[in-house]
DNA sequence: CCTAAACCCGACTTATTTACTCGGATTTAG
DNA sequence: CTAAATCCGAGTAAATAAGTCGGGTTTAGG
């Protein structure tokens, strides 16, 4: 129940490969679903719609791509999601920002209680989080495994 | 964004009803679908599924109906989202109670982190809420309307 | 100038899910 | 015996999701 759609996974993952080569100039759109085994027309999509949020900017022509419009650390994945996935909303009447639209029960109707917890605390977990959380800066041209210790492949 | 479907929505609806009338026997479902003003051959099915998970019992034959199984204090709202919606899973690889079922990227895949956070703050929130909280016990056949004060609809 | 690599955009298609409805069988109080 | 109810599975129309496709524009480099 209550599940994101492959939209909010595979922006949120482009944008967390965004993310990983952020200041490296902009990045082509092929290598992103490369590097992420998802399908590059469909991404196009979804990059367009954060483009015109201004989560990214793009370079057009021979050498062009994408970018993040901000350091990671300036991304919440609440950012990345309401652009994706629009507003959160676990039930119409309960939608975030929309405090006109609500069904004529709603005065005496305790459910909403319930949706708008859950809307709240969804919010609070997507918002708490940047792409710089997801992405940890260690090491990304130099990979020095040593002092991590952490085995990044396995199998 | 991640919203909860109308089997949810009417399912949670139809318990309240019945948790208002726990202790008066048996209620049938023309009269749930009469007071939530929804369709009542819908409800069939979803109240189906609530009395196969036993939280609602059910008496056949003429003055039969469904009652809950249990005083609404007892019956979490979490208990009738996950009969009716199943488990909660905003993403695949992050369901509820599956252990096993992750994707071979799952190792290395920070995005899991959100889905993970998302699936903890949502049981978190629907888990602390019971029937019992939805339905306060103010008054059900002698509305006292004035020691609470509440105005409970006022156009 | 020319070409190839990329972005840009909207329309189309297909599969799945949702939100129901329908028909009919069974049970039971009066 | 009948009417009111639960039970059950199948069917169906509409919406949404997940992509595909075709073609246009921009730009670096030769």
């Amino acid at each position: 129940m209550i599940r994101f759609s492959a939209r909010g996974e595979y922006g949120l993952r482009m944008m967390m490969d965004l993310a990983r080569r952020y200041g490296q100039g902009p990045q082509p759109l092929t290598e992103v679903a490369r590097h992420e085994d998802l399908p590059a027309a469909y991404l196009e999509q979804l990059v367009g719609k954060l483009r015109r949020a201004g989560f990214v900017v793009s370079r057009q022509g021979a050498h062009g791509g994408y970018e993040l419009a901000r350091p990671p650390a300036e991304i919440t994945v609440g950012d990345v999601l309401r652009v994706l996935e629009g507003p959160i909303s676990p039930m119409v009447c309960a939608t975030e920002g929309e405090t006109d639209l609500l069904c004529e029960r709603q005065v005496f109707c305790s459910a909403s209680l319930v949706w708008e917890r859950v809307r709240d605390s969804v919010a609070q977990a997507l918002d708490s989080l940047t792409l710089a959380d997801l992405v940890p800066p260690k090491a990304p041209m130099a990979p020095r495994t040593k002092t991590t210790g952490r085995t990044t492949a396995q199998a």
